[in-house]
DNA sequence: AATCGATTGGAAACTAACTTAACAATCACG
DNA sequence: CGTGATTGTTAAGTTAGTTTCCAATCGATT
């Protein structure tokens, strides 16, 4: 549906040419390779239309010719095809232990992937290694740099455009450094976008996994860190400052509210639901060999019974976040991500205790997606924001 | 800005023609009464175009001349307005003690405004209340029936579009029955909408009040009961289930878990942090005379130390709430209304208690509109749909 | 092997919109 | 009473899209 926003601007011709090139290139991306007519039954548009627009599209190196297509009566039916080569997407990932990335191309397909460990603690140095991290995929996949129109990063902590700054980092020590934010623009130049990890894992939820086929979802992230993704009306939405979705600021202070300094770094959520509070309350709770949260759910799966009531309570905790959530936005589905979200049973565990909890239930599912999630959500991010650009750029020069 | 949506369709040469028809309205309706050549400068669009859409809105009865503008050198300026009586908005408001309502033309205009207390307890009663106060209204304004073109109903409770119904009424016995569905949809026709009370007070607050300049915020009301309306980019979210902003379903369990029914039927935040539960707390902590949320409220103004914590918890609690809220969406603003979110000091103690749980600080601010919130705010709503209808039938019928 | 029929894609003619430029009519003001 | 600014219309030209028609092509059927 075409939608006019509120404080609309006066339209011209040259709007509707815009728009049905747009609508042309969609058709395009979502459904592969097509001759013209088929574009015209897809569309609406009459075949002379089409046929102008695909010509301007062509001439601006949006998308070309791939072959004929027979096998029906009549002539060879032309095929078109976005161009790929028409730009590159730079995905990256900054976590703690990993630097992840991949080079996309327009069409969407990976042209070279790469995932190195890092031991960096000083901030600068994982810059750097990001930067070579680039490097290597750009020599991998034959592109330079220039070819690159859209670089997106996947980040802990919260990138706030009013101050322009990164915030709420967490446990990446000295990020939210200004000049790690320097550092990174003077590498990646001015097309760098800066993506929440977690928001970027939703964003690839919403085009490879459960977020496909749903207007809005919230994807809920829960391991080391505890972090939500929410997508309403198919966008991702940041909030005023950047927080939305930091649920590990839910002023849940349950029990063990030990440490008070943890607390207000990385939220009081985070601190009694996280991987390491698992941890903590299996240990009081005398769980042995309770040295991380995937042992504890192995004991409790195993039938130890202090572990089963650890874990209960987790549920229980996660599912008063997903409560919260839907008291505030009521998603339609929430899928459920991380080491502990995946963790076998946890979901109906989850399920069992929101349903005692809230006034409707969502859909709720765990993730399929693997660990290359965020990668792949700051590529579909890129390609988004480069079509919109590419698009942008063709109508004011094309034609 | 003009938008294209993901999804979009093929747009024609009339599209533009719709959105343009669609801008001059708007600039009519924001800027008051205008010439055809301010009409041009403001829009940027040329004279005859000008010109041209202004006779289609004219032959679609949208606009109309109301005068001549001299003084200045040149002919005198054809000045054309909104024509006021292309439609008329009936708001309605049905709480437990009172039925509200007002009619207002497509100018905003209010024609007749009445508001009835009713001792009804039987819901088919309230309907009825409901049909004979619109009649009321329409007597006094002298308009008929057929001219209101849209009616909205602010009432508690959601309704769910998916399964065709009205739940969570909470303190409105009876009045989630399809009956009561069917009975308004009866008397008002087609054309009646129904709006949470709150969102409905959202929508007042989005076009009067504080929420004038900014993009996203949400509207917290704390009194009877407790609800929000979300408002993100401008826009109204019901959610998929229509329980956006029923923070009442908020798990916070404190204390006072007493009445678990309660909890189920309203929200186990709303058991703890309404006004009700504000005097149980204050009779369980011995403060003289409370009798009402207000007078415990009262007291701790009079400087009563008892009374004073328990306005402190109360604080505390609707600070978690909005801290929640922020954690989920992170709104702009946070307007604080009903009984007790209006009452003195209690914004200072709820931004305090809020500046140590949040990441970060929303405006928030009380709001300062009065009793007739909800109707103003069904009047606006009526008014953008009722604009949006008659621009969609004048660009299929006009030309 | 020839014809039939479906299909493709483009050309011509027409409609819908907007823009610029020019112009006639009007009115305040010196 | 003339000058100049302002208003609103008309005319010509541009950008788009649609319908209709037609020539060219190719598989299938007789």
């Amino acid at each position: 549906m075409t939608v006019v926003a509120g404080g609309a601007s006066a339209a011209r011709p040259q709007l509707i040419r815009e728009i049905n090139e747009q609508v042309l290139l969609d058709h395009l991306r979502r459904s592969g390779p097509m001759a013209r007519t088929e574009l015209a039954r897809l569309s609406g548009l009459s075949k002379p239309t089409v046929s102008a627009a695909l010509g301007s599209l062509e001439r601006s190196g949006l998308v070309h010719v791939i072959g004929q297509r027979t096998g029906v009566p009549g002539p060879a039916a032309v095929v078109y095809d976005v161009r790929p080569e028409a730009g590159f997407v730079l995905g990256l990932d900054v976590g703690r232990e990993y630097l992840r990335g991949a080079i996309a191309d327009l069409a969407g397909t990976v042209r070279s992937r790469a995932s190195v460990r890092t031991k960096a603690v000083d901030a600068m140095t994982r810059v750097n290694g990001l930067a070579e991290l680039a490097v290597k995929l750009l020599a991998e996949a034959g592109i330079s740099a220039e070819e690159v129109t859209q670089t997106v990063l996947g980040s802990p902590g919260v990138y706030d455009p009013r101050v322009d700054r990164l915030t709420l980092t967490g446990r990446l020590s000295g990020w939210d450094s200004p000049a790690v934010l320097a550092g990174l623009r003077e590498r990646f130049g001015p097309g760098l976008m800066i993506e929440n990890d977690i928001d970027a894992a939703a964003l690839a939820e919403r085009v490879h996994g459960h977020g496909r086929d749903v207007e809005s979802f919230a994807f809920v992230s829960v391991g080391t860190g505890i972090g939500m993704g929410l997508v309403l009306d198919g966008k991702l939405r940041h909030g005023f400052h950047g927080v939305a979705g930091e649920i590990s600021y839910l002023p849940f202070t349950e029990g063990s509210g030990s440490d008070a300094r943890d607390a207000r770094r990385r939220g009081s959520f985070d601190a009694s639901a996280s991987a390491a509070a698992v941890v903590r309350a299996a240990r009081r709770a005398g769980v042995p060999g309770a040295s991380s949260a995937e042992k504890v759910f192995a004991a409790a799966a195993r039938g130890d019974a202090v572990a089963a009531a650890v874990v209960t309570e987790e549920a229980l905790l996660v599912a008063k976040a997903i409560c919260s959530v839907i008291a505030v936005v009521d998603p339609e589905l929430v899928v459920l991500g991380g080491g502990i979200g995946q963790a076998p049973g946890f979901l109906e565990a989850v399920v069992h205790q929101l349903s005692r909890l809230s006034p409707v239930m969502p859909e709720v599912r765990v993730t399929d997606l693997g660990a290359e999630t965020v990668v792949s959500g700051c590529i579909s991010a890129g390609l988004d924001r480069a079509w919109l650009n590419l698009v942008g750029r063709a109508g004011n020069s094309g034609s």
